[in-house]
DNA sequence: ATGCCGGCACGTTGCCGA
C-alpha cells in the first residue's frame, strides 16, 4: 500500500506532471494540496482515465484539496463536518481499512499577522476533529502540507529561520499536540537523523542550492506504526520543467493483522 | 535592501504563497 501527498501549486498547471507521476509511481492513494480549482474545474475524467477515483474539495484561486485512489473511496468528507468551511483545506475518505485525511494547513504568512492567528486556530480545530475521527477510525493516515517544519533538523538554516513562521514554538506545539493524539511522523520513524526537504522556495535558486524545509508530512496513527515499511521524498519531481515548489512525499505500508 | 519565482484575477499590478 503506497500512499503519497503532493502540494501541486495549481492542478491546472501541474495535471500533466501528476498524470506522469501516477503512471511512474503507481501509488494506491495520492493526496493533493493547492489544487486552486473549483469542483467544476476538477479534472475528474482525466484522472479516472488514468485509473484513479477522486474526492475533491476546492474553491476559486486559492487552496483546494483532493484524494485520488485506485479503489473507490467511501465515506467522503469535504471540509469541516460542521459545514463552517471558508477555506478548502481539509478532506477525508476511507480507502479499504484506512481512513485518509488530506490537509493543507494555512501558511500563516508571519508570526505578527492575522493569518498566523488563523493558522493556530485551524490547527486546534484539526486536533479536535482528529480526536473524534480516531474514535471511529483507529487506522488513520493524516498527510499533506503542514506548513510547519517539525524541528530544526527539518530546516536548512535553523539560525536564519529562528522562530519565524513555519518554525515558531506555537506552531511546533500545535504539531506536538497532534503527536499526543498518537500520530507518528512516518519519515522520522524510519530516518531519525536524516535531513531532507520537501519544499524549496522558487526564488534565489533554492532548489539548485538544495536549501529547503521539510513541511510536507505523512503522520500515521499508533495502530499503523508497525506497518511502516518505507518512506521517502521524490526530489526528481521538483527537478521538472515548470515544477511545483513542493516534492511528493510517500509512504509504503505493509500488511496489518 | 523584504526582492528574487510563480500562479492567479474583470490583469497590464497586486495578492498570496512559504
Amino acid at each position: 500500500m503506497k500512499i503519497a501527498a503532493w502540494n501541486v501549486n495549481s492542478l491546472k498547471v501541474r495535471l500533466p506532471q501528476v498524470l506522469d507521476w501516477l503512471a511512474a509511481q503507481q501509488p494506491d492513494v495520492l493526496c493533493l494540496q493547492e489544487t486552486k480549482l473549483t469542483d467544476a474545474q476538477f479534472p475528474a475524467e482525466a484522472l479516472r482515465a488514468a485509473g484513479y477515483h477522486g474526492i475533491f474539495h476546492g474553491q476559486p484561486t486559492y487552496n483546494g484539496v483532493a484524494i485520488l485512489s485506485r479503489v473507490a473511496p467511501t465515506a467522503p468528507l469535504c471540509g469541516w463536518p460542521d459545514g463552517n468551511d471558508n477555506q478548502a483545506r481539509l478532506c477525508a475518505a476511507s480507502v479499504g481499512s484506512l481512513r485518509v485525511v488530506s490537509v493543507y494547513v494555512p501558511n500563516g504568512q508571519s508570526v505578527a499577522s492575522d493569518k498566523y492567528v488563523y493558522k493556530l486556530a485551524w490547527l486546534a480545530r484539526l486536533r479536535a476533529f482528529l480526536a473524534d475521527e480516531l474514535l471511529r477510525h483507529p487506522r488513520l493516515v493524516l498527510l499533506g502540507d503542514f506548513n510547519i517544519a517539525p524541528t530544526d533538523r527539518d530546516v536548512y538554516d535553523p539560525v536564519a529561520w529562528g522562530e519565524e513562521v513555519l518554525c515558531s514554538p506555537a506552531e511546533r506545539a500545535a504539531l506536538a499536540a497532534l503527536h499526543e493524539l498518537g500520530f507518528h511522523d512516518s519519515f522520522r520513524h524510519l530516518y531519525p537523523e536524516a535531513q531532507a526537504w520537501s519544499w524549496w522556495d522558487y526564488r534565489a535558486a533554492m532548489f539548485r542550492r538544495d536549501l529547503g524545509l521539510r513541511i510536507d508530512l505523512i503522520l500515521v496513527s499508533t495502530a499503523l506504526v508497525p506497518a511502516i515499511a518505507a518512506a521517502g521524498i521524490d526530489r526528481e519531481a521538483r527537478r521538472a520543467e515548470r515544477p511545483s515548489d513542493h516534492a511528493p512525499v510517500w509512504l509504503e505500508l505493509g500488511d496489518l493483522p
